[in-house]
DNA sequence: GTGGTCTAGACCACG
DNA sequence: GTGGTCTAGACCACA
């Protein structure tokens, strides 16, 4: 069963904030078609929001056609993201495990790590965008 | 000077976006205490936003006591961001880089990646957080 | 629940004027940890200014960590500002209001008292800066 | 010689608190019909401002007819303004810097006692008001 | 309904 | 020209 989390100081609006760790874990295969999703009333009381915020992530995710709700029984996956085979995609998240760790032994903590993280990234998507 | 990017498909406010470029590049090192930011009208003129959206910003960094505005001057860098030497930081940002490469050669879109890193740092960080 | 004035000839600006409001009533005990600041609509209302004038001022107040808004609930005083006594206080308004009485009994309008107080007051403060 | 001071935090534009400055004391009697005002060099070079900003000043000051600029030779006090007579003033001025020295006794900083002082004049304009 | 963000445009203070 | 304040009004996220 998925574990959602919450930061309240990204800025991200805690609904996208769920619907992104739906869509994550579907591409990374640690979502299946069929998994039942937490009930609205767990997810608002583990992460101490309000249900409608839940509810509108849990919507959204229907609406995008990877979620169904079933009246009585909770919320289901309907539909996988394609993703890479899951021996690569292990072997892809180990070496970045190993860097990460690389990282951390050298002195950077978890903020700079996102700093460095996030340059990289934007980087590559400008390149990708080419 | 620094170059600033607005995502708008990502659900973060645009001018948290330009709070967080400006304090990753103070941890890269790329920005420096005296440094002069870009004025209000040219990031407003080249991101097509309002001038009040960057304004926000600068105000917010000088909250943080990051920044200073000095009218007629325009904005600077008033105190810097612990970070690592420049060598290490390379070092890290070239393994990383070539992590990426791995990545895209495996057929993983920028959209994957980031989900997997996404994934990977939120586990990282609530293991430094024990 | 306190009930905030702007004086728009002062030259001080009215988003600055709440804000000193807020700060005065926490040192003098007459707005606690807890308390619930009038909504942005209200105080605009009342005081014929812009919402967003007023959102500046609670916004302050949140980067000062007075004060926290809670979306749908309102704005909350989060922690308050080291103060005297109430009877001290009780004791130094009387004494105050009674000074005053007198420079009004002698014949000295507001702004003239304003003057006095303002003079005293600054050479009060190089005073104590030494 | 008046000695201007300039408090950067206080949101009152400079200009305003020369001009404010300079009224207090005529009504003080610290400055007389006649007396020069200080260059505009002297002021911005002893408070770090810019020439234009003391220009401002003293020309606001000229517009009111409290002060007249001779060229060549200085600004000079054009007009009085009306207060109590001196030994009235020093009595209540005394007796304002002994409360002062009693709030300092019982423990309170320029701030609070500001607060206070703020407090207590801005109720008294209201009953004046009325 | 409450706070929060963004836009558009006017005006002021400062250099 | 540069930062800073204010207004007006739209739209979003949250309770």
């Amino acid at each position: 069963m998925i574990e959602f989390r919450v930061d309240t100081g990204s800025g991200v609006p805690p609904y996208r904030q769920l619907v992104h760790q739906v869509e994550h874990a579907l591409r990374l295969g640690q979502l299946q078609v069929g998994d039942r999703l937490p009930t609205v009333k767990e997810v608002a009381k583990n992460l101490v929001i309000n249900p409608n915020t839940v509810l509108k992530a849990y919507r959204e995710l229907e609406h995008k056609g990877l979620a169904k709700g079933r009246p009585g029984q909770g919320t289901f996956i309907e539909q996988g993201l394609v993703g890479l085979p899951a021996e690569k995609q292990a072997e892809l998240r180990a070496g970045l495990e190993s860097w990460l760790a690389e990282a951390h032994r050298a002195g950077m903590d978890a903020d700079g790590i996102a700093a460095l993280v996030a340059t990289v990234l934007a980087e590559f998507r400008q390149e990708e965008r080419k």
